[in-house]
Parts: C-alpha cells; structure tokens; sequence
DNA sequence: TAATATTTTTGGAATGATTCTAAAATTGAT
DNA sequence: ATCAATTTTAGAATCATTCCAAAAATATTA
C-alpha cells in the first residue's frame, strides 16, 4: 500500500460523511500537498475494487464513497441534501428471497424530507 | 404538449426498456427529424418534474428514462448489463416504517447474474 | 549494491454526458 | 393580428472522469 493510497484510505475512512473525489483530493492534498486528482481516482478505483470503500452513485453530478464496503441504505434529505445511512433489519435476506442467490450488492437510495427540515419547515 | 414533448413521452414509453438520452434523441429523430438534443433533455427533466416518467441513475455514465414514474427495484446483471424490473410486495410499508412519512421516493438498485448469464457462464 | 523489471504517480490532455445560451420559432391570450 | 410567454434549436461551455506517456518509486534478481 502506496502512501498515497493509504492516505486516501483514511480520508476516506475518516468520518461518516459520504464525499466526492474532489473532496477526497482536497483534503488528501493536506496529507500529501503533491497528491495528483488521477491518483485519488486511482486508488478510489482501487480500493472499492478491493473491497474497503464502496462508490454511491447517482444523487448529484459526482460520485461519492462511502467508508463502508458493506451495502446499506442511504437517506437524502430532498430540502438540505444531507445524506444519512440506515439500516433495514435482514433487509439482504429479504433481497435474496426475491432475488436468488446470485446476489451480489446493492444500493438503497430514498429521498424524504430529514426530521431537522421538518421541524423547521415552513412551506 | 408540443409535438417535441409528446414525440419523447412517447418514445420513452414505447417500451420496457430503460433508454439513454442518446437513445431516445435517436429514435425521436425517426419521428422529428430535426429535433435538437437539448429539447431531449429539457422534455426529459419536465416530464420528470411532471412524474410521467423516471430518471434512473448510477449504473453506467449516462440517466436512464424509466417509462414508469412509479417506483420500483432494478435488476443489473453484472455479466450481460440487462437492466430488469423488479418488485418488493408491500416496500414501500416496509420503507415507510423505517424512513417515516416524509417518504418521498426511492432508488433500488440490485447487482446480480441474471439466470440467462447463470445458465451459460462458465466461469 | 547495481541493474532491471514492475507498479504507481503525475500533470495535462481528451472524453463524453449534460447544461447553458442567445436567437429563432411557436404558441397563447387579448 | 399583436404582443408576451414558452419552447426549440445549434452550438458553445462545463465539469466529472478517464486516458496518456513520462517520471518516480518500489520490488526483484544478480
């Protein structure tokens, strides 16, 4: 493992926050100031690849990644765009049970409305 | 509905399969010859807006258009890329129960070998 | 250690889906 | 028919990501 590599593993790892590549180079680059953007792609690639990241996709222009390899829901808040995980209990054996076992990953986007927006909401 | 607007409606629900803007722009042009990529786009977004049909994102680099706004689960075969719809009996109770009632919509996708792929692979 | 092969990094160019823009065309309302 | 509002159009611009070829780092072998 490259010190690059293991500098955008931590990054990545350093919060629960889900964040962009360009994030990730951001605050790689506080690690390593020369970091180029091809290698945190590089090794963003890499490490989902081998299974210690996972990339979610979708919601905005660009990808983000997630700390966890391990498939789990993902709440975003339609009005502050904050972006939470949940869980649904044994929600894999459900899938499997629909799905067959050739299972492999999947991915739970749910939009909805955060309890910190409702409470302040006003439209 | 301009004619543009209806041409993309249409083509978008003329079957089960979960196009591009690409796509769609090509097979508009059998009806519109002269039809500009960007009204694709803009016809796409409003009859989202408009929940006639749905964007679905993630898989590949470009949206896909679902003929349905309707939500529901996507199969993606990981060997031969067939997209195939699927449904959870009563997810959406299941959904609300964890997410509470700012439920909006959601977004499942599921990675998997389809049984055509399981039939014939070898490896 | 020296020599060589392999892997990784780097910066910048290329790609490609999507968005933006401003002018022209169409549509709707009075 | 006139004026305003909306939509379409072609092409330029944007922006995340990928590609590339050269340089650097690392591992391998002698």
């Amino acid at each position: 493992m490259t010190k690059q590599k293991s500098a955008i593993l931590s990054v990545v790892r350093s919060d629960k926050c889900h964040h962009t590549a360009e994030e990730i180079f951001e605050m790689a680059k506080k690690i390593i100031p020369g970091i180029s953007r091809a290698t945190v792609y590089n090794n963003l690639h890499a490490l989902e690849r081998e299974r210690l990241i996972r990339r979610i996709t979708g919601e905005d222009a660009s990808d983000r990644y997630d700390s966890s390899y391990i498939p789990h829901g993902h709440l975003y808040c339609s009005e502050c765009h904050s972006i939470t995980d949940f869980e649904i209990p044994s929600f894999d054996e459900l899938l499997m049970t629909h799905v067959g076992d050739t299972l492999d990953s999947y991915e739970l986007k749910v939009r909805y409305v955060c309890s910190r927006c409702r409470a302040t909401s006003c439209d």
